[in-house]
DNA sequence: TTCCAGTGAATGAACGTTCACTCCCAGTCT
DNA sequence: AGACTGGGAGTGAACGTTCATTCACTGGAA
Protein backbone atom coordinates (compact mmCIF):
# COMPACT_ATOMS: atom_id res chain seq x y z
CA UNK A 1 0.00 0.00 0.00
CA UNK A 2 2.71 1.97 0.01
CA UNK A 3 3.52 4.30 -2.83
CA UNK A 4 6.60 4.34 -4.54
CA UNK A 5 9.04 7.39 -3.66
CA UNK A 6 6.39 10.32 -4.82
CA UNK A 7 7.35 12.06 -7.78
CA UNK A 8 8.90 15.47 -6.07
CA UNK A 9 8.81 18.21 -8.69
CA UNK A 10 12.02 20.01 -8.70
CA UNK A 11 10.67 23.19 -7.74
CA UNK A 12 9.32 21.78 -4.84
CA UNK A 13 12.74 20.37 -3.90
CA UNK A 14 14.13 23.86 -4.43
CA UNK A 15 11.52 25.37 -1.73
CA UNK A 16 12.26 22.77 0.68
CA UNK A 17 16.05 23.92 0.61
CA UNK A 18 14.89 27.27 0.66
CA UNK A 19 12.89 27.18 3.93
CA UNK A 20 15.27 25.14 5.60
CA UNK A 21 18.16 27.79 4.91
CA UNK A 22 15.85 30.85 5.70
CA UNK A 23 14.18 29.21 8.28
CA UNK A 24 17.08 31.19 11.30
CA UNK A 25 16.42 34.35 9.52
CA UNK A 26 12.67 34.35 10.32
CA UNK A 27 12.81 33.44 13.62
CA UNK A 28 15.55 35.67 15.03
CA UNK A 29 13.48 38.43 12.46
CA UNK A 30 10.11 37.62 13.24
CA UNK A 31 7.07 37.72 10.33
CA UNK A 32 7.34 42.14 10.00
CA UNK A 33 10.93 42.06 10.95
CA UNK A 34 12.49 39.74 8.11
CA UNK A 35 12.71 41.85 4.83
CA UNK A 36 12.15 39.65 1.41
CA UNK A 37 15.62 40.97 0.69
CA UNK A 38 16.92 39.53 4.45
CA UNK A 39 15.43 36.03 3.35
CA UNK A 40 16.22 36.39 -0.51
CA UNK A 41 19.64 36.77 1.13
CA UNK A 42 19.53 34.10 3.45
CA UNK A 43 18.78 31.88 0.64
CA UNK A 44 21.35 32.83 -1.56
CA UNK A 45 19.58 34.37 -4.42
CA UNK A 46 18.49 37.56 -5.60
CA UNK A 47 14.76 39.05 -4.46
CA UNK A 48 13.04 38.76 -8.27
CA UNK A 49 14.01 34.78 -7.88
CA UNK A 50 13.05 34.64 -4.75
CA UNK A 51 9.32 36.04 -5.53
CA UNK A 52 9.40 32.95 -7.86
CA UNK A 53 9.19 30.49 -5.35
CA UNK A 54 6.82 32.28 -2.48
CA UNK A 55 4.90 34.68 -3.95
CA UNK A 56 4.35 36.68 -0.28
CA UNK A 57 5.18 36.48 3.22
CA UNK A 58 2.50 34.82 4.30
CA UNK A 59 2.85 32.22 1.51
CA UNK A 60 6.52 31.82 3.29
CA UNK A 61 4.66 30.64 6.66
CA UNK A 62 2.42 28.48 5.21
CA UNK A 63 4.80 26.65 3.53
CA UNK A 64 7.22 26.36 6.19
CA UNK A 65 4.22 25.44 8.52
CA UNK A 66 3.66 22.04 5.70
CA UNK A 67 7.33 21.44 5.91
CA UNK A 68 7.05 20.84 9.53
CA UNK A 69 4.06 19.00 9.35
CA UNK A 70 5.89 16.36 7.29
CA UNK A 71 8.56 16.00 9.46
CA UNK A 72 6.36 15.66 12.74
CA UNK A 73 4.09 13.07 10.44
CA UNK A 74 7.60 11.35 9.61
CA UNK A 75 8.72 11.18 13.46
CA UNK A 76 5.09 9.87 14.23
CA UNK A 77 5.15 6.86 11.48
CA UNK A 78 8.75 6.23 13.42
CA UNK A 79 6.80 5.96 16.75
CA UNK A 80 3.94 3.96 15.25
CA UNK A 81 6.37 1.25 14.23
CA UNK A 82 8.07 1.24 17.11
CA UNK A 83 8.35 -1.69 19.87
CA UNK A 84 6.35 0.35 22.30
CA UNK A 85 4.81 3.11 20.76
CA UNK A 86 4.04 5.19 24.03
CA UNK A 87 7.76 5.24 25.58
CA UNK A 88 8.62 6.16 22.02
CA UNK A 89 6.04 9.08 21.71
CA UNK A 90 7.15 9.50 25.71
CA UNK A 91 11.14 9.63 24.57
CA UNK A 92 10.51 12.08 21.09
CA UNK A 93 8.22 14.46 23.47
CA UNK A 94 11.07 14.83 25.78
CA UNK A 95 13.36 15.42 23.39
CA UNK A 96 11.86 18.74 22.60
CA UNK A 97 12.44 19.98 26.13
CA UNK A 98 16.41 20.14 25.10
CA UNK A 99 18.45 22.95 24.88
CA UNK A 100 18.90 22.28 21.26
CA UNK A 101 15.20 22.98 20.41
CA UNK A 102 15.43 26.76 21.10
CA UNK A 103 15.97 27.54 17.20
CA UNK A 104 12.71 25.76 16.93
CA UNK A 105 10.83 27.73 19.78
CA UNK A 106 11.94 31.18 18.61
CA UNK A 107 9.88 30.27 15.07
CA UNK A 108 6.71 28.91 16.70
CA UNK A 109 6.44 31.94 19.03
CA UNK A 110 6.69 34.26 15.72
CA UNK A 111 4.40 31.56 13.79
CA UNK A 112 2.44 32.27 16.78
CA UNK A 113 1.78 35.51 16.96
CA UNK A 114 1.91 35.97 13.44
CA UNK A 115 -0.95 33.33 13.12
CA UNK A 116 -3.01 35.77 15.50
CA UNK A 117 -3.20 38.72 13.24
CA UNK A 118 -2.95 37.16 9.69
CA UNK A 119 -5.85 34.98 8.77
CA UNK A 120 -4.23 32.40 6.56
CA UNK A 121 -1.56 31.78 8.59
CA UNK A 122 -3.47 31.41 11.79
CA UNK A 123 -5.35 28.81 9.84
CA UNK A 124 -2.50 27.18 8.62
CA UNK A 125 -1.22 27.21 12.45
CA UNK A 126 -4.29 25.73 13.55
CA UNK A 127 -4.37 22.93 10.84
CA UNK A 128 -1.22 21.81 11.84
CA UNK A 129 -2.04 21.97 15.38
CA UNK A 130 -5.12 19.46 14.72
CA UNK A 131 -3.00 17.62 12.36
CA UNK A 132 -0.43 16.57 15.55
CA UNK A 133 -3.78 16.66 17.93
CA UNK A 134 -5.22 13.65 15.44
CA UNK A 135 -1.75 11.79 15.12
CA UNK A 136 -1.89 11.30 18.85
CA UNK A 137 -5.19 10.50 18.97
CA UNK A 138 -4.03 7.52 16.41
CA UNK A 139 -1.35 6.24 18.81
CA UNK A 140 -3.47 6.28 21.42
CA UNK A 141 -6.46 4.87 19.74
CA UNK A 142 -3.77 1.64 18.85
CA UNK A 143 -2.68 1.46 22.19
CA UNK A 144 -5.98 1.28 23.83
CA UNK A 145 -7.44 -0.57 20.72
CA UNK A 146 -9.79 1.60 20.26
CA UNK A 147 -11.35 3.02 17.26
CA UNK A 148 -9.61 6.14 16.04
CA UNK A 149 -12.89 8.20 16.34
CA UNK A 150 -13.58 6.97 20.14
CA UNK A 151 -9.95 7.68 20.59
CA UNK A 152 -10.46 11.05 19.16
CA UNK A 153 -13.31 12.44 21.19
CA UNK A 154 -12.30 10.09 24.46
CA UNK A 155 -8.93 11.74 24.89
CA UNK A 156 -9.19 15.18 23.02
CA UNK A 157 -8.45 17.25 25.76
CA UNK A 158 -5.06 14.80 26.57
CA UNK A 159 -4.33 15.23 23.17
CA UNK A 160 -4.54 19.10 22.82
CA UNK A 161 -2.74 19.41 26.47
CA UNK A 162 -0.22 17.39 25.09
CA UNK A 163 0.65 20.18 22.29
CA UNK A 164 0.14 23.04 24.20
CA UNK A 165 2.76 21.70 26.57
CA UNK A 166 5.36 20.99 24.25
CA UNK A 167 4.74 24.52 22.59
CA UNK A 168 4.70 26.53 25.84
CA UNK A 169 8.27 24.63 26.58
CA UNK A 170 9.64 25.40 23.84
CA UNK A 171 8.82 28.93 23.58
CA UNK A 172 9.70 29.17 26.83
CA UNK A 173 13.04 27.38 26.47
CA UNK A 174 13.65 30.07 23.39
CA UNK A 175 13.21 32.89 25.81
CA UNK A 176 14.52 31.47 29.01
CA UNK A 177 17.01 29.70 28.13
CA UNK A 178 16.62 26.10 29.44
CA UNK A 179 14.01 24.95 31.50
CA UNK A 180 15.15 24.93 35.34
CA UNK A 181 14.88 20.67 36.61
CA UNK A 182 12.13 22.05 39.17
CA UNK A 183 9.87 22.97 36.29
CA UNK A 184 10.98 20.05 33.49
CA UNK A 185 9.94 17.32 36.17
CA UNK A 186 6.45 19.39 36.56
CA UNK A 187 6.05 19.41 33.60
CA UNK A 188 7.22 15.54 32.77
CA UNK A 189 5.01 14.35 35.40
CA UNK A 190 1.83 15.90 33.71
CA UNK A 191 2.83 14.22 30.13
CA UNK A 192 3.79 10.64 32.46
CA UNK A 193 0.15 11.17 34.20
CA UNK A 194 -1.72 11.40 30.92
CA UNK A 195 0.13 8.57 29.39
CA UNK A 196 0.07 6.11 31.62
CA UNK A 197 -3.36 7.10 32.34
CA UNK A 198 -4.64 6.38 28.69
CA UNK A 199 -2.15 3.46 28.56
CA UNK A 200 -4.17 1.74 31.21
CA UNK A 201 -7.94 3.03 29.54
CA UNK A 202 -7.40 0.10 27.36
CA UNK A 203 -10.67 -0.91 25.24
CA UNK A 204 -10.79 -4.59 26.85
CA UNK A 205 -10.22 -3.90 30.66
CA UNK B 1 22.45 56.70 31.64
CA UNK B 2 19.52 55.99 33.77
CA UNK B 3 16.88 53.87 31.56
CA UNK B 4 13.92 54.46 33.66
CA UNK B 5 12.60 58.19 34.13
CA UNK B 6 12.39 59.83 37.19
CA UNK B 7 8.84 59.35 39.06
CA UNK B 8 6.91 62.59 37.78
CA UNK B 9 3.64 61.59 39.30
CA UNK B 10 1.52 63.37 36.60
CA UNK B 11 3.60 62.50 32.79
CA UNK B 12 3.20 58.95 34.74
CA UNK B 13 -0.71 59.05 35.10
CA UNK B 14 -0.93 60.48 31.09
CA UNK B 15 1.62 57.31 30.44
CA UNK B 16 -0.67 54.98 31.80
CA UNK B 17 -3.65 56.46 29.97
CA UNK B 18 -1.65 56.01 26.54
CA UNK B 19 -0.83 52.67 27.70
CA UNK B 20 -4.03 51.74 27.86
CA UNK B 21 -5.47 53.67 24.66
CA UNK B 22 -2.55 51.84 22.71
CA UNK B 23 -3.15 47.88 24.22
CA UNK B 24 -5.37 47.21 21.73
CA UNK B 25 -3.49 48.59 18.34
CA UNK B 26 -0.25 47.08 19.68
CA UNK B 27 -1.49 43.60 20.12
CA UNK B 28 -3.26 43.70 16.93
CA UNK B 29 -1.01 44.79 14.68
CA UNK B 30 2.07 43.14 16.84
CA UNK B 31 5.52 44.86 17.52
CA UNK B 32 6.92 45.82 14.07
CA UNK B 33 3.38 45.56 12.42
CA UNK B 34 2.13 48.48 14.42
CA UNK B 35 3.88 51.99 13.49
CA UNK B 36 4.33 54.85 15.64
CA UNK B 37 1.71 56.56 13.50
CA UNK B 38 -0.60 53.63 14.34
CA UNK B 39 0.04 53.86 17.68
CA UNK B 40 0.37 57.86 18.49
CA UNK B 41 -3.67 58.07 16.43
CA UNK B 42 -4.93 54.99 18.74
CA UNK B 43 -3.30 57.53 21.52
CA UNK B 44 -5.12 60.17 19.88
CA UNK B 45 -2.18 62.42 19.47
CA UNK B 46 0.10 63.70 17.12
CA UNK B 47 3.34 61.82 16.78
CA UNK B 48 5.68 64.01 17.85
CA UNK B 49 3.97 64.42 20.95
CA UNK B 50 3.68 60.75 21.31
CA UNK B 51 7.97 60.35 21.50
CA UNK B 52 7.99 62.85 24.28
CA UNK B 53 6.65 59.77 26.42
CA UNK B 54 7.97 56.99 24.77
CA UNK B 55 11.14 57.38 23.00
CA UNK B 56 11.33 53.85 21.31
CA UNK B 57 8.72 51.37 20.63
CA UNK B 58 10.58 48.96 22.87
CA UNK B 59 10.27 51.26 25.53
CA UNK B 60 6.68 51.31 25.14
CA UNK B 61 6.72 47.23 25.85
CA UNK B 62 8.73 48.04 28.68
CA UNK B 63 6.44 50.24 30.25
CA UNK B 64 3.61 47.91 29.50
CA UNK B 65 5.25 44.63 31.37
CA UNK B 66 5.43 47.42 34.31
CA UNK B 67 2.10 48.82 33.98
CA UNK B 68 1.00 45.22 33.93
CA UNK B 69 3.23 43.94 36.78
CA UNK B 70 1.16 46.47 38.90
CA UNK B 71 -2.05 45.60 38.48
CA UNK B 72 -1.01 41.77 38.64
CA UNK B 73 0.45 42.58 41.71
CA UNK B 74 -2.59 44.71 42.99
CA UNK B 75 -4.49 41.23 42.31
CA UNK B 76 -2.28 39.57 44.39
CA UNK B 77 -2.70 41.94 47.59
CA UNK B 78 -5.98 41.16 47.41
CA UNK B 79 -5.39 37.17 46.83
CA UNK B 80 -3.25 37.85 50.05
CA UNK B 81 -6.17 39.35 51.96
CA UNK B 82 -8.60 37.21 50.85
CA UNK B 83 -10.36 34.59 53.49
CA UNK B 84 -8.69 31.35 51.96
CA UNK B 85 -5.86 32.94 49.64
CA UNK B 86 -5.71 29.49 48.14
CA UNK B 87 -9.25 29.55 46.79
CA UNK B 88 -9.02 32.80 45.87
CA UNK B 89 -5.78 32.21 43.92
CA UNK B 90 -6.85 29.47 42.02
CA UNK B 91 -10.74 31.67 41.04
CA UNK B 92 -7.98 34.47 40.01
CA UNK B 93 -6.26 31.79 37.42
CA UNK B 94 -9.57 30.36 35.90
CA UNK B 95 -10.62 33.68 35.28
CA UNK B 96 -7.62 33.92 32.63
CA UNK B 97 -9.19 31.19 31.08
CA UNK B 98 -12.16 33.05 29.55
CA UNK B 99 -12.61 34.07 26.39
CA UNK B 100 -12.82 37.79 27.56
CA UNK B 101 -8.86 37.33 28.29
CA UNK B 102 -8.33 37.00 23.91
CA UNK B 103 -6.95 39.88 23.68
CA UNK B 104 -4.46 39.50 26.61
CA UNK B 105 -3.56 36.53 25.11
CA UNK B 106 -2.68 38.08 21.97
CA UNK B 107 -0.39 41.08 23.69
CA UNK B 108 0.90 38.52 25.28
CA UNK B 109 2.01 36.16 22.43
CA UNK B 110 3.35 39.37 20.59
CA UNK B 111 5.54 40.44 23.87
CA UNK B 112 6.90 36.74 23.96
CA UNK B 113 7.70 36.36 20.25
CA UNK B 114 9.53 39.97 20.35
CA UNK B 115 10.93 39.07 24.34
CA UNK B 116 13.09 36.94 21.65
CA UNK B 117 13.98 38.70 19.41
CA UNK B 118 15.19 42.41 21.47
CA UNK B 119 17.24 41.86 24.69
CA UNK B 120 15.89 44.22 26.68
CA UNK B 121 12.10 43.36 25.53
CA UNK B 122 13.37 40.16 27.00
CA UNK B 123 14.50 41.30 30.21
CA UNK B 124 11.67 43.22 31.07
CA UNK B 125 9.27 40.01 30.04
CA UNK B 126 11.50 37.74 32.27
CA UNK B 127 11.33 40.31 34.65
CA UNK B 128 7.76 40.15 34.86
CA UNK B 129 7.57 36.33 34.89
CA UNK B 130 9.95 36.32 38.03
CA UNK B 131 7.88 38.32 39.97
CA UNK B 132 4.59 36.90 39.35
CA UNK B 133 7.04 33.33 40.51
CA UNK B 134 7.77 35.40 43.64
CA UNK B 135 4.85 36.60 44.37
CA UNK B 136 3.11 32.78 44.14
CA UNK B 137 5.90 31.31 46.53
CA UNK B 138 4.65 34.42 48.86
CA UNK B 139 1.35 33.15 48.75
CA UNK B 140 2.56 29.36 48.92
CA UNK B 141 4.86 30.20 51.73
CA UNK B 142 1.94 32.05 54.16
CA UNK B 143 -0.12 28.90 53.71
CA UNK B 144 2.40 26.49 54.24
CA UNK B 145 3.78 28.68 57.12
CA UNK B 146 6.91 28.22 55.68
CA UNK B 147 9.79 30.98 55.13
CA UNK B 148 9.62 32.81 51.82
CA UNK B 149 13.40 31.66 51.18
CA UNK B 150 11.78 27.50 51.32
CA UNK B 151 8.78 28.07 49.63
CA UNK B 152 10.65 29.90 46.37
CA UNK B 153 12.97 27.06 46.18
CA UNK B 154 10.38 24.32 47.30
CA UNK B 155 7.91 25.25 44.88
CA UNK B 156 9.44 26.63 42.29
CA UNK B 157 8.66 24.27 39.75
CA UNK B 158 5.16 24.10 40.82
CA UNK B 159 5.44 28.36 40.46
CA UNK B 160 6.77 28.05 37.00
CA UNK B 161 4.55 25.51 36.06
CA UNK B 162 1.33 27.94 36.88
CA UNK B 163 3.04 30.89 35.44
CA UNK B 164 3.67 28.62 31.83
CA UNK B 165 0.01 27.21 32.07
CA UNK B 166 -1.78 30.39 32.25
CA UNK B 167 0.37 32.08 29.37
CA UNK B 168 -0.35 29.01 27.08
CA UNK B 169 -3.70 29.32 27.98
CA UNK B 170 -4.27 32.79 27.08
CA UNK B 171 -1.92 32.11 23.86
CA UNK B 172 -3.77 29.35 22.67
CA UNK B 173 -7.03 31.20 23.49
CA UNK B 174 -6.11 33.81 21.05
CA UNK B 175 -5.59 32.10 18.29
CA UNK B 176 -7.97 29.11 18.50
CA UNK B 177 -10.99 30.65 20.32
CA UNK B 178 -12.10 29.56 23.54
CA UNK B 179 -10.51 26.46 24.68
CA UNK B 180 -12.67 22.86 24.63
CA UNK B 181 -14.13 21.73 27.86
CA UNK B 182 -11.86 18.74 27.60
CA UNK B 183 -9.04 20.32 27.13
CA UNK B 184 -9.81 23.01 30.11
CA UNK B 185 -10.25 20.23 32.00
CA UNK B 186 -7.04 19.14 31.59
CA UNK B 187 -5.62 21.93 32.88
CA UNK B 188 -7.87 22.95 35.34
CA UNK B 189 -7.17 19.38 36.89
CA UNK B 190 -3.79 20.46 36.49
CA UNK B 191 -3.59 23.43 38.07
CA UNK B 192 -6.22 22.08 41.09
CA UNK B 193 -3.38 18.74 41.98
CA UNK B 194 -0.83 21.50 42.18
CA UNK B 195 -2.86 23.84 44.70
CA UNK B 196 -4.29 21.24 46.93
CA UNK B 197 -0.31 19.60 47.04
CA UNK B 198 1.14 22.41 48.52
CA UNK B 199 -1.85 23.18 50.39
CA UNK B 200 -1.14 20.21 52.41
CA UNK B 201 2.23 20.69 52.65
CA UNK B 202 2.29 22.40 55.72
CA UNK B 203 5.81 22.93 57.38
CA UNK B 204 3.89 21.35 60.87
CA UNK B 205 3.04 18.30 59.06
C1' DT C 1 8.38 86.38 29.81
C1' DT C 2 9.27 81.30 30.20
C1' DC C 3 7.60 76.76 30.24
C1' DC C 4 5.16 72.85 28.68
C1' DA C 5 1.80 69.91 26.10
C1' DG C 6 0.88 69.37 21.67
C1' DT C 7 1.16 69.67 16.36
C1' DG C 8 2.06 67.70 11.70
C1' DA C 9 4.94 68.46 7.61
C1' DA C 10 9.41 67.02 6.29
C1' DT C 11 13.28 63.71 5.76
C1' DG C 12 15.78 59.89 4.34
C1' DA C 13 15.96 55.04 4.88
C1' DA C 14 13.85 50.73 4.16
C1' DC C 15 10.05 48.23 2.77
C1' DG C 16 7.27 44.68 -0.56
C1' DT C 17 6.77 43.97 -5.10
C1' DT C 18 7.55 44.29 -10.14
C1' DC C 19 9.92 43.89 -14.33
C1' DA C 20 13.07 44.19 -18.12
C1' DC C 21 16.90 41.81 -18.50
C1' DT C 22 20.90 38.11 -18.92
C1' DC C 23 22.48 33.47 -18.90
C1' DC C 24 22.26 28.75 -19.89
C1' DC C 25 20.99 24.64 -22.12
C1' DA C 26 18.13 21.04 -24.39
C1' DG C 27 15.75 20.59 -28.74
C1' DT C 28 15.08 21.33 -33.44
C1' DC C 29 15.85 22.75 -37.99
C1' DT C 30 18.96 23.39 -41.93
C1' DA D 1 28.09 20.25 -38.19
C1' DG D 2 26.28 24.92 -36.97
C1' DA D 3 22.40 28.15 -36.29
C1' DC D 4 18.27 29.09 -34.22
C1' DT D 5 14.71 28.93 -30.44
C1' DG D 6 11.86 28.49 -26.24
C1' DG D 7 11.86 28.73 -21.64
C1' DG D 8 13.39 28.15 -16.87
C1' DA D 9 16.72 30.11 -13.42
C1' DG D 10 18.49 34.04 -11.85
C1' DT D 11 19.52 39.18 -11.53
C1' DG D 12 19.12 43.85 -9.40
C1' DA D 13 17.54 48.50 -10.38
C1' DA D 14 13.31 50.89 -9.99
C1' DC D 15 8.59 51.92 -8.20
C1' DG D 16 5.51 53.81 -4.95
C1' DT D 17 4.61 53.33 -0.21
C1' DT D 18 5.34 53.44 4.54
C1' DC D 19 8.39 53.70 8.20
C1' DA D 20 10.85 55.96 12.54
C1' DT D 21 12.41 60.05 13.79
C1' DT D 22 13.06 65.15 13.90
C1' DC D 23 11.91 69.90 14.38
C1' DA D 24 10.13 74.52 13.83
C1' DC D 25 6.06 75.74 15.37
C1' DT D 26 1.38 77.05 18.29
C1' DG D 27 -1.60 78.11 22.23
C1' DG D 28 -2.28 78.59 26.89
C1' DA D 29 -0.98 78.79 31.73
C1' DA D 30 2.12 80.58 35.33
Amino acid sequence: MTPLPQPIPAADVRSHEILASIRQTFAEKGFDGASMQDLARAAGMSVGNFYRYFPSKAAIVQAMCGYDLAEIQGEFAEIQIADRPMASLRDRILTHFSEESMKDGQLWAEITAAAIRKPEIGAAARQMEDSIVSLLATIFAHTTRRSLEDARVRYAGQCQMLVMLVKAMATRTAHCGAASPALAAQVVAVIDAILTDIAHDSAEG
